[in-house]
DNA sequence: AGCACGCCGACT
DNA sequence: GTCGGCGTGCTC
């Protein structure tokens, strides 16, 4: 008898909407397995692949799998059927799913991973001192602070090469290369581990996981408790739960280079056993994620940390997962294969039969509609530690004040606070000056010529930025409208709050911090520790001042503008509002002192607003979640949103009418079709856009309208894509 | 996504 | 007469 044919089935890193089939030649047989990416020929080149499946078939008219490209494989078996119930899911080729949840770098067959070098300075001795002011700052502070690395040099001093290059020509310091450090928590020391005894809520809510992961199945809860309420702690002690019964640990977080507290308490609480901790964060090189990925595959990590694509990490027994404020945004890609993590994990949880843990103190309205009807367990912590009061919050209605920017109340707060010596920290979620310039003359404004969109004033780089394409140019200079001398900034952002401040407090210790200010390796976690050392009196920010840090020393939080995620053109924006603002009010009174919150809005009326004044979680639920039953909107029912995109505007109309149409037609009344409709951000990098949502009440409707998306992607006209937004969190 | 196959304008 | 434009269609 001829040796058995082999037929491989491969997922291939091409946009194709199944996996192929190939011939397993008989020298690869001993060697491949599931998991392993392999090589394939498709049509005249060849591609990388993924091994799903090998079994015994016809392999008439097959062409034979090339070679293999790894020696152990990437994902065990048990994962396959994850990745391609994922990719039908999601309409998005299986191929394309697997690079995505791979690590980075893979793809493309380039050779060795890249150590990257970075210089690093030293003073050498002697006490001679140059003559330029600037080489004088510098050497002091090498002098004082021993080696330093570039990068941090350059978050002291501006632009410091040049200096630095002559320094090193006058010989009074000393230049070596070392290979730069990656991974942000690994200099971190490993906190003390504090135990705390766990409340009666905490205990009831461990008794409930314990007792789920005992009986193994899957089983589904919600952790919903507020800041400060330790949900933490009942992470920790599931866990502890899961690896006592032999299983894994996958934890979620919505952001990690945000999270090192949270790191640090896993480092501190399993440290001294042999439980090995894999964080997967965008901080690595290519070559550690890849090396961290093999390590979890081959079972040598019991904890997995990491953001949304860690949701793939290659453990084998997941016993429990752990998404970590699973309201966040962050976990759904926005682009490309657009899934969301929180609801693949809840998917990854029944296939591998996981207790999943899902913690928030403002729960996505649909995963709260699951709690309270039972599919998901409910598991509420109530207080907060110690029984810190929750901070008293007053709004404070715009329409009546002189001053929009920091109203009279909110600046006498402020004043109060700087006396007391205590830390005050103000949220605008705009960053740049002001979000667009006027020309009080004529009514013209800057927009971005891709976008449509205005242009933020940036005042520290006197430039015109877009937020959404990183077009960049200088401020028109006379106004191109009418000639006049009249275009001025109007509205706010964090960098006028920041000039208003100075003006108000010249004497206070301020503090901005945006996506501007913390760009750059480290800046972060700079300003976080100069904040808890005491060393800022006013912290102004966007939302990313207001996760999950704790900063004891904060007893004001004022909201600058609380409408700015008010006014979004999506169905979710009041949901948005309250849990950003109830998250912001949360950084109040932390430490030993109670907290005040002063939100500033021209709403004062807003459900949201007011729900989340009175830190009224369940009242919020109950008027959203009616208002979102009668309009049929999630959780009362599902959307697909298709995003067609063209550079002829007049094509992409064409192509979005057509495609409703004939959707029209297919579904038959049982699939709501809206639109199309111009996007809210109608032009986005030079591209045109158009969408039509989908909304049915029940998902499998939906999902057999969208199986005649193939043939009609064929339909449209040339150079229109469409994307599909499967439960899309946001239309723009 | 690539890459070839396929039918129409300006060049040695 | 060809070289090449990129529209459209397929890849086991």
């Amino acid at each position: 008898m001829t040796p058995e044919t082999l037929v491989a089935t491969v997922a291939v890193a091409a946009p194709l909407p199944q996996p192929l089939s190939y011939l397993l030649p008989e020298e690869l047989q001993t060697q491949a397995q599931i998991g392993m990416r392999v090589e394939v020929p498709l049509g005249p080149r060849r591609v990388v692949g993924y091994l799903l499946a090998i079994a015994p078939g016809e392999a008439e008219k097959l062409k034979p799998i090339s070679r293999l490209l790894d020696s152990e494989p990437l994902f065990a078996p048990e994962l396959v059927p994850f990745f391609r119930q994922v990719a039908h899911y999601y309409r998005h080729p299986p191929g394309e799913v697997i690079r995505c949840a791979l690590p980075a770098g893979l793809g493309e067959k380039k050779g060795g991973v890249k150590i990257l070098r970075e210089k690093v300075y030293n003073a050498s001795p002697g006490e001679e001192a140059p003559r330029g002011e600037r080489q004088r700052d510098i050497l002091t502070y090498l002098r004082q602070h021993g080696p330093c690395r570039a990068s941090d040099l350059r978050a002291h001093f501006p632009h410091p090469q040049t200096v630095l290059k002559r320094l090193e020509e006058l010989g009074l310091i000393r230049v070596h290369e070392e290979e730069r450090e990656r991974d942000p928590f690994r200099d971190l020391a490993i906190p003390a581990d504090h135990p705390v005894t766990p409340s009666d809520e905490q205990e009831q809510a461990l008794s409930a996981i314990t007792a789920a992961l005992e009986t193994g199945g899957f089983s589904p809860f919600l952790l919903h408790g507020v800041t400060g309420s330790g949900k933490t702690e009942v992470y920790l002690r599931s866990i502890a739960c899961a690896l006592a019964a032999g299983k894994q640990a996958l934890v979620l977080v919505p952001e990690i280079a945000l999270t090192p507290q949270l790191v640090g308490r896993f480092r501190a609480r399993f440290s001294d056993s042999a439980i090995r901790i894999a964080v997967l964060h965008s901080g690595l090189s290519d070559g550690e994620r890849y090396d961290a990925w093999r390590r979890i595959a081959r079972g040598e990590a019991e904890i997995v940390i990491g953001a949304r694509s860690a949701v793939f990490a290659p453990l084998t027994q997941p016993g429990i997962i752990v998404v970590d404020e699973e309201h966040e945004a962050s976990y759904k890609q926005g682009e490309g294969f657009r899934y969301h993590a929180r609801d693949l994990a809840l998917w990854r949880g029944q296939l591998q039969k996981a207790t999943v843990l899902l913690g928030s103190a403002t729960p996505a309205l649909t995963t709260y509609q699951r709690a309270q009807s039972g599919q998901t367990g409910y598991l509420p912590l109530h207080g907060r530690v110690a029984g810190r009061p929750l901070p008293s919050v007053e709004i404070l209605d715009l329409r009546g004040h002189a001053n929009a920017l920091l109203a009279a109340p909110l600046q006498e707060a402020l004043t109060a606070t700087l006396e007391r010596g205590e830390q005050a920290l103000l949220l605008l979620n705009r960053r740049g000056y002001a979000p667009y310039l006027l020309c009080s003359d004529c009514g013209t404004t800057c927009h971005c010529p891709n976008c449509e969109i205005t242009l933020t004033y940036h005042l520290k780089s006197r430039r015109l930025r877009c937020h959404y394409c990183d077009y960049d140019q200088r401020p028109p200079d006379p106004c191109p409208g009418c000639g006049g001398s009249q275009l001025m900034p109007y509205g706010a952002g964090t960098e006028r709050v920041e000039e208003e401040l100075a003006r108000l407090y010249p004497e206070a210790r301020l503090m901005r911090m945006d996506r501007d200010t913390t760009a750059g390796r480290g800046r972060h976690q700079q300003m976080l520790d100069a904040i808890l050392a005491g060393e800022v009196d006013i912290l102004i920010g966007t939302q990313m001042i207001a996760k999950g840090h704790d900063f004891p020393g904060v007893t004001l939080v004022g909201v600058v503008q609380a409408d700015t995620t008010l006014n979004f053109p999506d169905f979710r924006s009041s949901e948005r509002t309250f849990s950003l603002l109830t998250q912001v009010a949360g950084r109040a009174g932390r430490g030993e002192r109670p907290g005040t919150v002063m939100i500033q809005t021209y709403h004062p009326e807003h459900e949201a607003i007011l729900c989340a004044a009175a830190h009224d979680y369940p009242r919020f639920a109950e008027q959203e979640l009616a208002a979102r039953q009668v309009l049929g909107y999630p959780p009362f029912g599902f959307l697909v949103n298709l995003i067609l995109a063209g550079n002829d505007p007049r094509r992409v109309e064409e192509g979005a009418t057509r495609l409703a149409t004939v959707l029209m037609e297919r579904s038959r009344d049982a699939v709501e079709i809206l639109g199309p409709a111009p996007c809210p951000f109608a032009r986005l990098r030079g591209k045109s856009r158009m969408q039509i949502l989908l909304k049915a009440s029940q998902r499998s409707v939906l999902q057999r309208l969208l199986d005649h998306l193939p043939e009609l992607r064929r339909g449209l006209p040339a150079g229109v894509a469409l994307a599909i937004d499967v439960d899309p969190l946001d239309m723009l």
